[in-house]
DNA sequence: TCACTCAGTAAACACCTGTCCACTGAGATG
DNA sequence: CATCTCAGTGGACAGGTGTTTACTGAGTGA
């Protein structure tokens, strides 16, 4: 037997209640931001949301400029993971496009909110949060390829013979694009399944038209 | 002559004073959004900055959001005008890309604040203007799109040749490559001339890989 | 068991917000 | 000229804001 407190049964731990209410304040943020933009929702109003004091507010994030920072990397750091593993169960073919599109498609249906976040707050009015965002798809983008780079994906275009640069250009372009996707998904509306077909189907050519530069890329210059 | 009143010489007519007022309303909150977002700024705020008093707002506009809605005619509705006329000096060649960005570059760099406002509301709190934006984008790409079935530019593929809907998808590209090189513009430093020339360099390449993709496309499917 | 830590509470603070109201006074009209 | 119009004024209203200060009381460790 542990001599320290046995694990509680239905009382909480003190650190485990300390990220509830934390988790709690994040989720009551991330709906708030469905209708509005982070800069526009008051501090009071997120700690009404979660259930609790004003001044709790406080053990737990300087301002709420700060929580924005922390929801950053919830949205982001999770996709990434997944994203990751989704990856590398996919084999090289030319249906990696179409099915990256899927993927991404249920993510958006997944997690609506985060991705709202994110296309919301990229450009938004929180220097903090913008620079966030900026570095974990910077991250997006380089780990795509070193990917593309170990010839893992698209079979196609030789991208281990490339140079660096072009190759942080085609994955910045398709992280952009991906990112622009997603937020196009949310525009439509999500009771019309045929707007957001026309949507998938759209980012799909996208997708395949760059992936086909990208292929002929090596020719030219 | 006439028998009204003649041409005033320094005092203003009363809807030219009513137009002035009304566009330093917009010029003020032009500004403020250089830091923050359009939701949060407030009424008050705005009419402060003009130099009038709050409730001389609502000669103007109901609300904050119909002033965002009038700022994306004003901003995307005279750099539609501005495009419109660059492009039809311009000859078909391969440097029509570059030259593009040039183009852009220069825009944004007179322009800042109506780049910023567009790159920060585009996916901002106020559906309204989100939804404002994306007309006008939307009439951004059509145009785009009847300009290269008239084969004015860019030479190489046969647009003129292709579906609608596979052309439709090409110039959304286009023009949300732009909207997001002009936000990248935005987002690097201004005192570094450094960071500002990758930016270019960067977009040029991914716009001549799109338009390296489209030159292939038809000969796929 | 007992003292301690610290997440969350409660009240009060000065300040800012959007909107209503009656009012003024310069430009327009006949 | 007298009259009307209407952009902009100034004050007041109820209500919300972020932050401070002193406090409570359940989980914790020796």
């Amino acid at each position: 037997m542990n001599h320290r407190h046995p694990a509680p049964l239905d009382r909480l731990t003190r650190p485990e209640q300390k990220a509830r209410t934390r988790q709690a304040l994040l989720d009551a943020a991330l709906s708030l931001m469905e209708q509005r933009s982070l800069s526009s929702i008051g501090l009071r109003e997120v700690t009404r949301a979660a259930g609790v004091t004003p001044t709790a507010f406080y053990r737990h994030f300087p301002d709420v400029d700060s929580l924005g920072v922390a929801l950053v990397d919830e949205c982001l750091g999770s996709l990434r993971a997944t994203i990751r593993t989704v990856r590398d169960g996919l084999s090289s073919s030319d249906e990696v496009i179409n099915r990256s599109i899927g993927i991404l498609t249920r993510q958006v249906h997944d997690h609506r909110e985060h991705f709202r976040f994110i296309a919301r707050e990229r450009h938004g009015g929180v220097p903090a949060v913008r620079a966030a965002i900026a570095e974990q798809l910077d991250l997006f983008a380089a780990e795509l390829a070193t990917d593309l780079a170990g010839d893992k994906l698209l079979g196609g275009p030789q991208f281990d013979r490339w140079i660096a640069t072009d190759l942080r250009m085609v994955t910045s372009l398709i992280v952009n694009h991906m990112v622009w996707t997603a937020a196009a998904l949310l525009d439509a509306p999500p009771d019309s399944a045929d707007a957001e077909a026309r949507v998938v189907d759209a980012a799909s050519r996208q997708l395949r038209l760059i992936v086909l530069g990208a292929r002929h890329w090596a020719t030219e210059d």
